[in-house]
DNA sequence: CCTCATTTTGTTATCGCTATCATCAGACAA
DNA sequence: TTGTCTGATGATAGCGATAACAAAATGAGG
């Protein structure tokens, strides 16, 4: 029986996938030196390695991961631990992570675990033998995790914790700034009421985006009221309450800056309720970009924050600090990545 | 120096460090007919297979995947492209497939494409040599998309699919079922004048969801008003547009039931902007169970997909279908899962 | 022109498992 | 008994990649 198939794709189907020998034939050269190019090898004169790259290319060659995992006495593994599946921020921070995990032949293993079940699932997955762990939001702010990451002297990286945390990496955006940016924007629109609906406590970057919108108001000579100020727990239904408690205010603001799109989301519908038109009669904007800034209309003006980069990243600082490994502390890097103000539909001049 | 790195990672008790032939060599028997034992292998004397089970058993064996990928050739590639991030209903996709795709050490490639660009992104990952591909909706219901699968005889599985395709296997829940079950429930509070917002046309389990609403009410001996069913294409704006002129009719519906979560929550948003009541005076009812039926205030009662179970019998239902291909055309398994129906805060009893 | 230090490249030996074929023990007909 | 056949088992050879070491090429300095 022949296999009626024989074209492009007879390629595919176990036996035809191109292997390192075939590259290593149709550039000249060892398998080996083709390993060496493929794994950023040092020491690999440029034209050979040129030549092997375009072997590959050529033969649009990927490596078998199976026999590399064998080979190599098992590949890297990194864990994954959240907690909250913001669904929203979870999928585009896994996009990152999956894609940069892919094409660097790391095992990622994804963990979820419960409110106070998280030392339990990191244990899980240490005792699962990982080689690092990324802690995206609020996990990366747990103070009993970053003690156990720091006792078992595992590499870490913690993302959008909102500050550096001794001991462990983190990849973040200035909070700060990007709160202070907003509020200057909001401020060029010609508000100078504007509430401000606080994150959770628990976490540095609500403390952070606070500090931003004083800095701006301070900065713009306006006196910051308290009463402008109201807590959050960066959920839905607090952002609902904090909104009811600002739009009841006898002196009501124009704008309410709130510290992400969740809560942001709550202050629309609050306002809608009242009857107040946003944004003719009152100017919100949420923090983060996430889909629910765009599911619900209007559509939220928000800062974005550039999370499967931000995943993307932390994957990376993990993957070198294990590459260069010598047996001893973890090293601490913390980057900084840029974010974007993104006007939408919820903020306009002040009438 | 000595390798503090090596000894730290040998203290993390390495799963799997027992191989074959230590197996082999417990139980008194060559490497090769351990192999078979574990394989559900023929021809091996059952007094063998009970020694070398025993060893297994006592050894705790587990066998290493790579190699055994490596062994038998080939290791797995399977795609998941998807187009439309519905974040919510995306993490939990991605969180079941990559779940069970690392337990059995396949490949998942996991591509995005921007509407229009199905088919090119399809091509590019099959021309990455997979050896499957899983469709999320709304991909699931590309009639190209399909073509090409078919076209290409490469194994392809449908989730939420809303019914079998030809040529792909598929995993669905009834939604027929489901959408009746929660119409009787609507029912079941005293309800009579029920709305109903239809999906996008283009996917098949908004016909299927539409089909269920009607059958329950005719069961339940209610004419089908036509101006109580309203269209919409499964976004929150479609949603607000739908809701708007349902309760805008003269004898407004008492219930609404959403084909989806985003337009059940804006079904919640337009009533609050007449002020009126949910659920008091409006019961609310979506369907799928994403994040925002959570997020919002009140909760949504909805109709519960297993999504990442549903994920995860994709890929197993391509691992099979790969792992059992002759060369021939791909099989086309259908698999039904249970939904659930979930009640919470948008429902009440008809006053 | 030769030596030594330093790249750069190639060789060999696995990694853990399974295909393939050879081998061997027993069953049974002649 | 002898030969043949069948099913159970073992020996050998990779799968595709990398580690570790060996060899060759390069370059600097005397």
């Amino acid at each position: 029986m022949t296999n009626g198939n024989g074209s492009v794709r007879g390629s595919r189907r176990g036996r035809g996938e191109v292997t390192i020998s075939e590259v290593a034939a149709k550039a000249g050269v060892s398998p080996m030196t083709v390993s060496r190019v493929i794994n950023g090898g040092k020491n690999v004169r440029s034209a050979t390695r040129e030549s092997v790259e375009r072997a590959i290319a050529e033969l649009d060659y990927s490596p078998n991961i199976a026999a590399r995992r064998l080979a190599a006495g098992g590949g890297v593994r990194i864990g994954l631990l959240y907690s909250n599946p913001s669904a929203a921020y979870l999928s585009e921070f896994l996009v990152g992570s999956l894609d940069e995990a892919r094409r660097n032949d790391v095992q990622l293993i994804v963990e979820k675990c419960d409110a106070g079940g998280e030392i339990a699932a990191a244990r899980h997955l240490l005792d699962s033998r990982i080689d690092g762990l990324i802690l995206p939001p609020p996990l990366c702010n747990s103070p009993e995790l970053a003690d156990l990451v720091r006792r078992e002297k595992i590499p870490a990286v913690a993302v959008a914790s909102g500050l550096p945390i001794k001991g462990i990496s983190s990849v973040n955006i200035d909070d700060f700034d990007a709160a202070r940016a907003m509020t200057d924007y909001i401020l060029s629109l010609g508000h100078r009421r504007i509430g401000f609906i606080e994150g959770s406590p628990d976490q540095a970057a609500s403390g952070r985006r606070r500090e931003g919108y004083v800095a701006a108001l301070t900065e713009a000579g306006i006196d910051v009221d308290p009463a402008l100020i109201a807590p959050g727990l960066f959920t839905y239904r607090s952002g609902l309450a904090a909104a009811e408690r600002l739009l009841d205010l006898p002196e009501r603001p124009t704008a309410i800056f709130a510290s992400n799109d969740d809560m942001a989301a709550a202050t629309v519908a609050a306002a809608h309720r009242r009857a107040i038109d946003v944004p003719r009669q009152l100017t919100v904007c949420g923090f983060d970009d996430t889909a629910l800034a765009t599911t619900i209309w209007p559509e939220l003006t928000t800062v974005r924050q550039p999370i499967s980069d931000m995943s993307c990243a932390a994957l990376q600082i993990l993957m070198a600090d294990i590459a260069s490994r010598n047996g001893d502390e973890p090293l601490e890097r913390c980057e900084i990545v840029d974010f974007t103000l993104i006007p939408r539909e919820t903020t306009a001049p002040l009438q």
